[in-house]
DNA sequence: TGTAGCCTAACAACTGTTCGTTTGCGAGCG
DNA sequence: CGCTCGCAAACGAACAGTTGTTAGGCTACA
């Protein structure tokens, strides 16, 4: 079926994903050539394309299933019935369990997607709109509901939580010595004090 | 001295820069060739040699002077004899105002930094890490002195502030109907809600 | 007259992608 | 069991365009 590459590892488009993510991840996906992924998968740049339809497409993919990821994993809790300083918790540490298992993936998913064209750039802004959503919803549902304080605008709330989990796409290291609910928990802590009533 | 340019205007090294940020904080620092710059200046590619070394140093000087306005504005506020919470709402205004009067520039400051080859880089990241030592001193100084609630890993309760700050830079419109201050007391509600011990 | 600042032209290297060809594995048949 | 055939996946080579940068000459102002 598949012909062997020089190192005789098998080539498929999940490998090319991988080293695509890395590279992206790494140096920026403006910056990566398709020799620069040729290279690192094993075969001539050509041959890539017996794989992927374009480079653009190829980042897409990346885009749109790794934002997924944090959607699957974040929705089941939004939907459950906890009170919404739980929820928000969980949700924090559904999210950092899904970044724990995809730093790299991530950091493409969420700086990279500015790079997709006038076409694509849209579908990868309304799966990211989506992922916020869900913040949103708990954060306005807990106010509604009198467990948040109410605020101006609270929207400003969703914003720093979404600013927050972003930026911790460049600090948190899987390896490190905080497990990924530690660091949710610190980041919950922090949020939540400043909006409880009580 | 300066021979005119198509439309009359005077072409100087601010001009360039100018226009550099816009670019660059718009698609992307990659992404803009010296072509398309000489275009939005008004001369010819070649010329913009006239007033600068290369690419990368364009950027490492918009970088370097970004951070920089920060910098200058905000130690001020953490060198005065202020209560710790005082001084960190004056500091978020500090940084708002500035920001507010260069979205753009801080744009490529924060985000483009990583584009600098090995030479620059490491300089970048020096002018970076000053501006968060910033944040680390009043939030440390404010737990020394019982101001606020001790915290486990407090360097984590910095990184949040810093990745809001981060963040503000893309959703913060300068025409918006919050002022920068607002902006910035409602970001410091939210981080003092959690660090008071009182 | 000197010189700062622009011009045109070109450089070598690199960009994403396409082309026709070759390779080698797995399935099907005798 | 061995042989042939189809086809996915690789190859080498080339494409047309773009990249940052340089060189040498012209021009207008001090």
């Amino acid at each position: 079926m598949a012909r062997r590459s020089n190192n005789g590892q098998a080539v498929s488009l999940e490998r090319i994903k991988q080293e695509a993510i890395r590279l992206f991840g790494e140096r920026g996906y403006p910056v990566i050539g398709m020799r620069d992924l040729s290279e690192a998968v094993g075969i001539r740049p050509g041959s890539l394309y017996s794989h992927i339809s374009s480079k653009e497409h190829l980042l897409l993919g990346i885009v749109e299933t790794g934002i997924t990821s944090f959607i699957d994993a974040i929705r089941p809790v939004v939907d459950e019935d906890l009170p919404a300083e739980e929820k928000l918790r969980e949700a924090l540490r559904a999210h950092m369990r899904v970044l724990d298992g995809q730093v790299e993936q991530t950091r493409v998913t969420f700086h990279q997607w500015q790079y997709l064209g006038p076409v694509n750039r849209p579908k990868a802004l309304a799966v990211r709109e989506e992922w916020e959503s869900l913040f949103t919803r708990i954060v306005a549902d807990g106010i509604a509901s009198g467990e948040f304080r109410p605020r101006e605008h609270f929207r400003l709330t969703v914003l720093m939580i979404a600013g927050i989990l972003g930026s911790a796409t460049e600090w948190y290291r899987p390896s490190g010595r905080s497990s990924p609910e530690e660091i949710a928990d610190a980041i919950h802590d922090q949020i939540v004090g400043g909006l409880t009533s009580g």
